[in-house]
DNA sequence: GTCTATATGTTGATAGAC
DNA sequence: GTCTATCAACATATAGAC
């Protein structure tokens, strides 16, 4: 078997959702280790810093995202892989209502005070907006960097306005508009 | 004379700056007191929590934004009044750059944890949103709802956006655009 | 590699002299 | 009303036994 110890991924996991839930700053070390079953002490064998853990997590989240772009980019058809994105953000309504964007919020947070580490998630939200632009251009549209900013910040906004009202019906709605949009083009 | 002391005042301008800069969870007390001048265990006279004071930031907020509205609705057409509160962001898009919006950013921030403070927050935000609405309503549009739910979030998206990036450039694209789409309505 | 105990620093908040 | 000194709680991070 030689089975190795999963525990820091069980950490990575464990301070994903805590900082989507919580925010970075409200969730501390010892939260994760309760959450993830790992003894406090023993975080720190895997993880030197806090920031350490949280650059983890945004590593982590690009693969991710990377990876279901990946996905959709064996459709041929950019509209198509812009609805796939679309209907992602539709299915994750109820979480983005109760605690907003999990790039998104991590961002605005991060972007008050830190260097190195707010930098890596603002890099993972730039490279949403390259996708998306990219698309545009793959569509053959003309501006196609007001449109990728114009749907990239559409994405956002709803998410800090649903988050704020509470309501994933504004994602619903939003995310139903956005689709025609695109259809029309 | 008999000039009363204004310490309360500076202590609710310093804590707003502070808050937007460097995020309430990232400001202390000490922080506070210091940019105002106010010693640090005289704060507790005029607030007796951290969060009472951040009520009262969001309280003055609140009552800046309903007076700006009010200056604005001395205009009777509906379309110049959303084209004053775009040139209002557009004015301030260096700030937005680098701190995110200063509504926007405190919900998502308050909304990760705290109840009774995150819901004054929250209402701000609402109450901008339901402005917008009435503004497109007295415009004769249809479904007025939505598009009070679309610019609401394309400013507040914006924010996010050009705060992750770092850069103005991005709120004078969209509020740009955002003129050109009321104009042409 | 694992985990308990704890060092070290900072925070929100309070006590109490003036 | 004002301000210094300080408490108590909690955070990140480390030491060192196993």
């Amino acid at each position: 078997m030689n089975r190795v110890s999963d525990k820091r991924e069980r950490l990575i996991e464990s301070a994903a959702k805590l900082f989507h839930e919580a925010g970075y700053k409200d969730t501390s070390i010892a939260d994760i280790a309760e959450d993830s079953g790992v003894p406090l002490g023993n975080v720190y064998y895997y993880f030197k810093t806090k920031d350490d853990l949280a650059a983890a997590v945004i590593e982590q989240r690009t693969e991710t995202i990377k990876g279901w772009a990946r996905q959709w980019e064996e459709n041929p058809d950019p509209k198509q892989r812009l609805f796939k994105l679309l209907d992602l953000e539709l299915s994750l309504k109820d979480k983005i209502a109760e605690h907003g964007c999990p790039i998104g919020s991590l961002c605005q947070e991060l972007d008050k005070e830190r260097q190195p580490i707010a930098r890596k998630a603002d890099g993972l939200l730039e490279w949403q907006l390259k996708w998306i632009t990219d698309q545009f251009r793959l569509m053959g549209q003309t501006k196609t960097d007001q449109l990728g900013i114009q749907l990239t910040s559409a994405i956002q906004g709803c998410c800090v306005l649903a988050n704020a009202l509470n309501d994933p019906k504004i994602v619903e709605l939003e995310m139903g508009r956005l689709k025609s949009w695109i259809k029309e083009m």
